[in-house]
This record gives structure tokens, sequence and C-alpha cells, in this order.
DNA sequence: ATTTTTGCTTGCATTTTGCAAGTACAAATG
DNA sequence: CATTTGTACTTGCAAAATGCAAGCAAAAAT
């Protein structure tokens, strides 16, 4: 992976530049929300990455230190992907995406669900998820 | 613009669809808080966009409805670009990204004032200049 | 012993980007 | 009134990133 020469000195920019794209944003919140954590559970999620980008993604995440590499306890065969703390820390970013995304968006069933909670009690679903998140690190 | 063929149903991967990538953020960023609004003003900007990316950017924003092209009162030859509804709602997002940022990024120094007021009361930063950004729609 | 699963890598055509230059119209200047 | 400057773009092209399909080595399952 080249890195682009021309770089932004703003801290917005070069966050963004962290999660690489979108792909990069879904990894993190299949493993926040949905149970995923290894390539092939990332692959056979609904968005469709290529698994070319997934191998790029998950390279330029360990790199920025929002993943973590790690053995998995079933198979050596296995990689288990886990966040780190700096990636946990995006949850309220993320949070935020959903409540806009439902507001403005069509939203999958899924997520239907997820979303709900969150316009229940926000506060408590972010302190829970944090928790919950930070305790498997 | 052609638009990508595999496109995910996920809200998330849409919402950030919406935006593009990361200039799209960054315009939304400088209408927000450095009172940018013109063309060569998103130009000038720090950040170093290059001006067939910008004005594919603009397109995109108005086509996603988070940008109006609207006369400049001042001129004839400016275009004055301004916030939708849609975009302002994009406010509680991109602050939690800010805080993020500042945790983990190094900061410049007209985005650290920003920071400061948000630490000190985020809602109240947020209903302000929610309020603000209203207010010239 | 063979097939399947897992986590990738490789090759290649298509798309997007970055950079430099150019253009049309409005406004300012001499 | 002619010319220069400013504004908002467009165009062309090389370089980089993406999407898609195929391949591949090690581990696990059959």
């Amino acid at each position: 992976m080249k890195k682009n020469l021309q770089r932004s000195e703003c801290p917005i920019c070069r966050s963004l530049d962290l999660f690489g794209d979108k792909w990069s944003l879904l990894i993190i919140r299949d493993l926040m929300f949905f149970g995923k954590a290894t390539y092939s559970e990332f692959l056979k999620s609904a968005e469709g990455i290529s698994t070319n980008i997934l191998a790029v993604r998950l390279q330029m995440l360990e790199e920025s230190q929002l993943l973590l590499r790690t053995e998995h306890p079933d198979s050596k065969a296995k990689v288990l992907y886990k966040l780190t703390q700096k990636a946990v820390d995006l949850l309220p970013m993320i949070v935020e995406i959903h409540l806009w995304a439902e507001k403005y968006l069509t939203i999958t069933p899924e997520t239907e669900a997820l979303i709900e909670e969150v316009k229940n009690d926000k506060e408590g679903f972010i302190t829970k998820t944090m928790a919950a998140l930070c305790a498997r690190i």
C-alpha cells in the first residue's frame, strides 16, 4: 500500500484516512455489533467486500492500531481479529452515523433493531456496549 | 460520475457513499465551522483538495441533497454553497469524530479551539451550532 | 488420503485520483 | 473602453486504487 503524498494536516482528514474508506468502518461495525471476527466472516458479511480489498483493509487497520490480529482459540487455521481501545472509542461516532442514517436512509432490518435500542437510551447503549467491548480487549 | 455497481444495502455503507469520501466531509466541515462557502474558498482551504475532485464532490453533495448551490449576494461570478438540513444533522457525528481525533491524533491549532469548546459543553455546543446553522438555511 | 475450510495473494481490466493546463464569464483596473 | 484579475469550473493524462476471478498453502474435517 503506497501512501498518497498529498496529505492533509486536518485531523478529520487524517482520522478518515485511518479508516481508509467505508470498508474499514464496516469491518469495525461487524466486530462491534454483529459478532464477526474472522476473515471469512467479514467476507461473507452482507456488504460484499472483495477479498483483496478486505486483506488490504485489515492490514491498514492493524497498522493504525485499530485492530489486533490474534490466534483463534478454536483453530490454528483461523485468525481472530479484535478491536483495540482506539477502535472501541469510535463507538459514539458510529452511533451518530446510525442515527443520521435512520433519519435519512432506508434501514435494513438487522440494523433497525440496533437503532431502536440506541434511540431508547443513547447514553445507556453507549456505556453498556463500550463496557462489553472493553471487557473483550 | 458512474456509480459503482456493487453496492451494499448496509446503511452505514450507503451513508458513507453519500459523502463520497473524506473530501466531501471536509467540505461540509468547512461550511459548518470555518465560514467557507465558495469554490475558491474550499480550494484554498488547508487540506489541499484538487480542483477536479472538488468539482465532482460538490456535484455529488448537491445530488445527495447535502448542499444547495445558490447565487452569491456579492457577485454573479460567485456561487454560494449552503448546507441543507440533512447536512446540518451530521453535526453530532462530526463532533464525535473531532473528539476521537483529539484523543488519538495531533490536532491543528485551528481545530483545537473548536474541540476545546466542544469538550467544555458538548450538548450546548451542538444545540448552539445547530441553531446557528439552521438559521442560515 | 482426499476434500474442504481458512486466510490470504496474484493478475488484469476498469475506475478514480492527482496534477497541470485551459476556458468562459464576471468584475476590477488603468 | 481595453486589459487584467478572479471565480468556477473542464479537460487530458499518468499513476494509483478497485472489482473480479482465479490460485495457493496450511490446517481441519471427512
